[in-house]
DNA sequence: TCAATATTGTGATAAAAATCACGAATTCCA
DNA sequence: TGGAATTCGTGATTTTTATCACAATATTGA
């Protein structure tokens, strides 16, 4: 097993060789277990968020409640939303939560404008994490805006399979419900027609993706 | 009526003087009569657009022809997916269209990255123009997450009141429709239920805006 | 182990929205 | 000015999704 900083190294190789050290020297690590928040809608944020290991569920939250799946981060990539929130000290109607043990190490919001400066190759990342949040957020929307819930239901799978690198999807269909923003009832019958055609298999209580659609 | 030179200057007065100089240097002015498309589904963009007068429309595509308003732009503000596209060469699943008559500067591609390191104004501004659209997105995902038609249909006019600053808006209900992704029937007979209850009166073709709830 | 809790299945019904099928009114030009 | 094109109104029907009601398992922890 290699050390932190190798790690480290490894994952974020586009920055500066001094930029990865004082990521390490100055970034807080923090370790989260499977299903922890890492942030809750409401809370003020103060620092940036980089993924060095595991995956963060991003979920969108209204007032009443109500939930909606974003985007899953993996290592080596960053919360836009933490870094628009900590830019501007704002709260935001957001929710981190692990989707399995995960460690990040988070950046004093601070430093952002003072390594942009001067590091070229902060900026740069800065700029590709904003893009490529906004573009995941587009086929999120994509979904959302034009397809119904069975095809909404395999993306959402299909997500979670592309993130856990692995056919065995472990979550409820009360969970699914929720961060599809629909409800266990619909997901039960459609996961049913699912698993009836052969796309997937219900092995207690953990989904096994056989073959999906793209 | 003051010069261009005077327009831009207040427009982007964040932006340092030099850079202001630049901008109409290099800068490509393009203008637009109402209804027409600066940018359609599929086409290669080489260049950032910043608004120097009118609204620029905003909308999601799909393959099949599906619609979807996501915001407007206005005088002073940018388009991030022109950034995203220019900075990745690739074309996008978005088109923009001029809700009125509408005067553009478009800036080369090559520039951009230049430009972010030399002027801390325009790092700032890149990062300002995403994060002000990934929040306006975001408040269009719960429009069409959380909230039924109708209440997307109310957002939807005042979205246009606002960036109109006019209680009256000329859009037919079959445009309407298509930018909520409805379909006309529907919105017709919603926007009955609105003028029945006084929320707004349709004065020959035109909606007029009396009072809708926020 | 056994009760409390969480999870799933399913029929019946309701609500929201889309679609179909018209006809009427309006606007736009040639 | 008169016909084509666009726009609008509305009832009937269907599709999609949500909700209600209730039962059956499965899981967990004291």
């Amino acid at each position: 097993m290699s050390s932190q900083s190798e790690i480290i190294k490894g994952l974020f190789n586009q920055l500066e060789p001094e930029l990865q050290k004082k990521i390490q020297q100055v970034g807080h690590i923090r370790k989260f277990k499977e299903d922890e928040f890492l942030m809750y809608t409401g809370q003020p944020i103060r620092s940036a968020v980089l993924v060095i290991d595991g995956i963060i569920k991003v979920s969108r939250e209204d007032d009443e409640g109500n939930e909606i799946f974003m985007y899953n981060l993996h290592p080596g990539e960053a919360c836009a939303i933490s870094m628009t929130c900590a830019a501007r000290n704002i709260s935001s109607q957001i929710m981190a939560k692990s989707l399995v043990d995960t460690t990040v190490i988070s950046i004093p919001i601070e430093l952002m404008d003072e390594w942009a400066s001067k590091y070229k190759s902060w900026y740069q990342f800065v700029l590709e994490t904003y893009r490529n949040r906004f573009e995941e957020l587009l086929e999120m929307l994509d979904q959302i805006a034009f397809k119904n819930l069975d095809e909404r239901l395999i993306w959402y799978l299909r997500q979670h399979q592309k993130s856990l690198k692995s056919n065995i999807v472990k979550i409820s269909f009360t969970q699914m419900a929720l961060e599809l923003n629909s409800s266990r009832e619909v997901i039960s019958r459609l996961m049913k027609k699912l698993a009836d055609s052969g796309q997937i298999k219900m092995v207690k209580n953990q989904v096994e993706i056989v073959h999906l659609p793209i």
